[in-house]
DNA sequence: GATTGGCACTCGGAGGGGTCGAGTGCCACC
DNA sequence: GGTGGCACTCGACCCCTCCGAGTGCCAATC
């Protein structure tokens, strides 16, 4: 009973303090929500939420704060889901499905994601790793120069250019074309060296450098490409008016512009069952993140996602709300990937 | 003679404020730069400047701070170029040496130049209006879809999945990559249209469908791609400490975002006789962006650029020194795009 | 005519002090 | 366990004063 009421002042501490910005007191908090007790009582709620941890005091005389441990227990089992109003649910929809290529529809999706959160939103790129290839190209450029487009699965697209010592015997191409693409097509990167290894016996020795240099730059381009990228967009929410926030940006704002950061916190990140996962505050492990915390989720297959979605803002965030935005992007991500 | 140390104390002034970001007076002046001559004097030329609006009295008993009027005199006329030092000019050119290719070249182009100015990077991409076709490249994807994909001459290429209605026809791919590759390679985009009408009647009818929808996407995704791209870097540089630039962040956060109002201005503004372009304050005529000053400069063939590279920060900039960065930058990324 | 020293004046910013009120912790009581 | 009462704390705010940087102007000087 008296555990109940404590959580449940908390969950009010919690939605008052990330609706006001501003610490909550026991008084309010008693005329905000009907909580049937007295200021006296929600006080001594108060000091035990304290000792445990989960809220504190900016200063002494003033309301109280949620901790890091606050949000995470109410992220944990306070909040409560608010799903999205089916006009927003077909916005979306209809928003996502005009894009045009896969480019687009990352770029869609996190411009999105930033408005309905009205926070820094982030997608990663579907991953090449778990994708296969599905087609090689070999445009000679010039006669020395050879551009070589790889397009895989998903419909990522990279391209290299080859410089080549010598000029191109025409012969070659065609050839090595075909030959890589029966290869190739259909295989998943992680088992691709050994076979375009065996590969290359095939052909005349006086080719084998050429062969070579081309199955070297294909190697190279699907391992850098693998090292993900990341797109983002609402970075201008990150400067919204009345906060302190506005103190804490210059390390926001670093801690993006290193991709390295954010890729291994949104790889990290582990899902609850929900398919979401949080970080809050400090749980980022990131000193520029300390009053950050993220949201995301994968999107792609059901149960095997090719990458993740998420969105970032202060610690003090609407959880529930940007739960809910993130997921149904995902979900209507995903949906158009598979499409 | 009077005339002429007017224009050094307007140097003297735009010099002490970008160091010092605070309001110069007449007597730091004369301390700081021997100008021989009493702070009355430099008082009577300061009222002078004031009354021509190069300087202006953020309030009556403050020191004076340049207009965007004084700042342009002062880029026009006044400051003296910086060139970079030979190792830093080493550096830039290996750096950038390293790309692999054109995403790559322009990404580390745009860190570097955030680098160097400490200020906010931005790059566009290499016109698509300009360049011509080097080659398409149409992938079938499963039986009912098709990949194309389009290669321009300056290395850039762009690519777009078709849904078409009906299983593909397995002879009309080869033809139709034949001919569309012999009617497009080498031409202009902006040739494109006539000769790709022209060749639709070149195949039976009952192909035409396809081969007009096929163009169709061509045309489409062109068109969409000369909507140019800009890469930027640095925005953490926007919350250095110690300015009042942290107030102005947000709408600056704002205009960055909105990637058309910054094509718009790299596009829009003349170069000088030395090739490099300053917008200063409210010049931009944005009013997000009205303490904000622009250096841009084209980069790519000699008097005929692909595209532009700016850097982007406070009004109290540097001018000099980002100017150079700014040129320096630029030379040697069209160098490695020539090259 | 340009320059200069002198001087009165302005005004923002820092610092000190006082008040206010929100909020707390604790205690006696129900 | 819950409640009302009460003393206490302390930041926010306002007001005031003081200080000094910086100015404009003027009469004197080069």
């Amino acid at each position: 009973m008296v555990e109940d009421r404590r959580l449940g002042v908390l969950r009010a501490i919690v939605e008052d303090y990330v609706q006001t910005h501003e610490p909550v007191g026991s008084r309010v908090l008693v005329e905000r929500h009907n909580l049937g007790v007295s200021p006296a009582t929600i006080r001594n709620d108060m000091a035990a939420l304290e000792d445990a941890g989960y809220i504190a005091q900016p200063h002494t005389s003033a309301g109280r704060v949620p901790t890091d441990k606050g949000y995470r227990l109410f992220v944990d089992r306070l909040s409560t889901i608010k799903p999205l109003s089916s006009p927003e649910r077909r916005a979306i929809q209809h928003f996502l499905e005009d894009a045009v290529d896969l480019d687009d529809v990352v770029d869609r999706s996190v411009r999105l994601l930033a408005q309905l959160t009205h926070q820094v939103a982030v997608v990663q790129y579907p991953s090449l790793r778990r994708s296969a290839l599905r087609h090689l190209e070999l445009v000679p450029v010039g006669d020395s120069r050879l551009l070589v487009v790889i397009i895989t699965d998903n419909g990522r697209v990279e391209q290299r250019m080859l410089d080549l010592e010598d000029a191109l015997a025409e012969h070659v191409v065609p050839e090595l074309r075909a030959r890589l693409n029966a290869t190739v097509a259909g295989r998943r990167l992680v088992d691709l060296p050994e076979p375009l290894e065996q590969m290359v016996s095939a052909f005349p020795v006086a080719d084998q450098a050429l062969v070579r240099r081309v199955i070297r730059v294909v190697e190279d381009t699907l391992a850098e490409a693998t090292e993900e990228r990341i797109v983002m967009a609402g970075t201008a929410n990150l400067a919204r008016s009345g906060t302190d926030f506005t103190q804490t940006i210059r390390p926001v704002l670093e801690a993006l512009e290193e991709q390295v950061v954010l890729l291994r916190l949104l790889t990290e990140m582990a899902e609850d069952s929900e398919g979401v996962a949080v970080r809050i505050g400090r749980e980022t492990r990131h000193a520029g993140l300390a009053e950050t915390s993220i949201v995301a989720t994968g999107y792609g297959a059901e149960g095997d996602p090719v990458a993740r979605i998420g969105s970032l803002g202060p610690t003090r965030m609407d959880y529930a709300g940007t739960i809910a935005s993130v997921r149904a992007v995902a979900r209507y991500l995903s949906r158009i990937l598979a499409g």
